[in-house]
DNA sequence: GAGTGCTGGTTCAAATCTGAACTACTGCCT
DNA sequence: AGGCAGTAGTTCAGATTTGAACCAGCACTC
């Protein structure tokens, strides 16, 4: 906290361009899901990361890691899935205090019929708008940012 | 909805680690603030956003535009720091139903106190992370999308 | 200059997020 | 065994966000 140099102009370009982008990108993907399937991006992302996962399971704090949400978000928002039925509850059976949210064939169904119109967005409004190179600068780039911030 | 051509590997790694990483990094940010002065990230927006602004003041719609934020959340934030006597409103004199929000000079002040610690956390984590080339590159392509998203 | 449609803000209810307790179980260490 | 620090999830209260409904004031038309 001593003396950090200011963020010069192009620096400042730049922060203010990713916050606006990332903020606006959300707003719209949020948007689009509500409309065609009532789920929030947290819950798509807890679906398409489950669906991913082995054996479509995956432990709760593990899960809330990769969506970058806390774990008592996690713990809503799966309670909401499994209301809805996309997802089932079930105790570890190596470590008994854990929990294993599991995609049912109803959440597998249910991803399958949302990824389409979910991707389209991703792609329309960033993906296809980047060259292949400006693609990769901006993975390495997100990624050294990404690594630094899990410690 | 038709043929969306699914996301190659590349391009999902691209896209997981901007999510991942525009996450991580608003949590961050938001636990400095919150720790250096009660401040949430938003409001912080909108000081900053305002000291910019000439006379210190802005309408709220368009700050509600600059932040990404809901008109609605903007009112709501607006009275928070109104409360904390860092924003006044006054109604705009040339549209009876605009507001504007100014910036007070404890605002002003407080600004100056929290921003080095807000910036030092943006450079450390994604500004000195990344070589020139590598920011500019973001860039253009994040103004490319946030273009896009604005119509 | 009344009527009509738009725009600017606020209010409201509902949903969600977070961090701080809290409970339960695991893994060591002696 | 027995104790103890640490981990996994949940619960809870409080703060914030959002969209929809709403009330004014502006601007344009006939």
């Amino acid at each position: 906290m001593t003396d950090t140099a200011w963020l010069d102009e192009t620096e400042m370009a730049a922060w203010r361009a990713f916050l606006s982008t990332s903020h606006l990108l959300e707003r719209r993907i949020e948007e689009q899901l509500k409309a065609a399937a009532g789920l929030t991006h947290p819950q798509y992302e807890v679906l398409a990361r489950l669906a991913d996962a082995p054996d479509r399971q995956m432990r709760m704090t593990e899960l809330a890691r990769g969506v970058v949400v806390s774990k008592s978000a996690l713990t809503y928002q799966i309670g909401q899935l499994e209301k809805a039925g996309l997802v089932e509850r079930t105790t570890c059976p190596s470590d008994e205090r854990g929990v294993l949210a599991v995609l049912t064939e109803a959440g597998v169904r249910c991803l399958e019929r949302v990824a389409p119109g979910h991707v389209a967005v991703v792609r329309a409004y960033l993906i296809d708008r980047m060259t292949r190179g400006e693609l990769e600068t901006m993975t390495t780039a997100m990624r050294k940012t990404e690594q630094a911030l899990r410690q």
